[in-house]
DNA sequence: TCTCCTCGAGATCT
DNA sequence: CTCGAGGAGA
């Protein structure tokens, strides 16, 4: 991998920066090159100016870029090329944060052709839009520019022209500074045990509605207690409910199975019995049709089903 | 059960 | 870069 000396990976909405945007002939920019570069100036949030400019690369611009980006090898014919105009790109995004989409793809572009022309290193700082939208729209499916746009209710024009993405990228992160402002900031990235889904079986819905009736778990409701080894709680909450189960938070007296995983850890700080097997206890005592049963015997169930 | 770490795989850009 | 799996330690 090529060392560079790079500025900044910042998470943050600037209100004074250059959004870049580079058209070119494939993803490598060690064997790929540059045919449009496109710029937008803010300045206190607001556009104070714009670059653009097609670029005439060496050879032929592959018929795959050709059909995705538009630009064709007649309209970049008499254009200028990367040595002609890069110095002026580079002067117009002077010191300023450099915003983009996936912004490390195009500083390494430009990165690259500026070393080899003499222009000095590009030590910008530099804000990444995809990770804003990982921060302040986790639920986004994905974090394409397309996806980010359309759940933003931001319009794309001319996607995939260097100018055209740059204004559907400002447009973007004027959006995301109003999000960020109705959210108080921009929010923390989740810990590693955050992203996995709470077990709350109010949130479990079956994903089926052909049930088996001579399932064990049919008609009947289960509450877990302990860490499960084969499943998190909330998958097997879900496995329930798509065999015609009920399951529950806590016993109650409408709770007919208790699934124990294990319960070392309570075991070796209280008499080994975590508070949801005492109480399964006491309603079995009392006559309630409830069984405390292992996760064994709950992937058995699962088997018969 | 809660907290925190590492590792590999996948995503995104043209 | 982020995410998911898996493990360590308390």
């Amino acid at each position: 991998m090529k060392d560079r000396i790079k500025g900044r990976n910042l998470i943050e909405i600037p209100d004074n920066c250059v959004i870049i945007d580079l058209e070119t002939t494939g993803y490598s920019p060690e064997y790929d090159q540059i045919i449009e570069l496109g710029a937008i100036r803010i300045e206190n949030r607001v556009e104070t100016g714009r670059f653009n400019s097609l670029i005439r690369p060496r050879g032929k611009i592959p018929a795959v870029i050709s059909a995705k980006t538009g630009i064709t090898n007649d309209m970049v014919a008499d254009a200028p090329t990367i040595e002609d105009i890069l110095p002026a790109y580079i002067e117009f995004i002077g010191s300023s944060i450099i915003v983009g989409h996936n912004v490390s793809f195009d500083i390494n572009f430009l990165y690259d052709n500026a070393e080899r022309l003499g222009l000095g290193p590009i030590s910008n700082d530099h804000v990444n839009t995809m990770r804003l939208a990982s921060r302040l729209l986790p639920d986004l499916k994905n974090r394409r520019l397309d996806s980010l746009a359309s759940a933003l209710e931001v319009p794309t024009n001319n996607r995939h022209r260097a100018l055209g993405d740059c204004q559907t990228t400002a447009d973007c992160l004027a959006a995301l500074r109003e999000l960020a402002d109705r959210l108080g900031g921009i929010p923390e990235p989740p810990k590693p045990w955050e992203r996995y889904e709470k077990a709350d079986a109010r949130d479990i819905v079956p994903e089926t509605t052909e049930f088996n009736p001579d399932s064990p778990i049919y008609g009947r409701t289960f509450v877990f207690t302990g860490e499960l080894k084969s499943f998190t709680r909330a998958e097997a909450m879900q496995k329930v409910v798509n065999a015609g189960g009920n399951v529950g938070n806590g016993v109650t007296r409408a709770t007919n199975y208790l699934v124990v995983g294990n319960t070392d850890y309570y075991a070796s700080i209280n008499g080994g019995k975590t508070g949801k097997m005492k109480k399964a206890e006491d309603l079995a005592l009392k006559g309630q049709d409830i069984a405390i049963i292992t996760e064994d015997t709950f992937i058995d169930f699962l088997a018969e089903n």
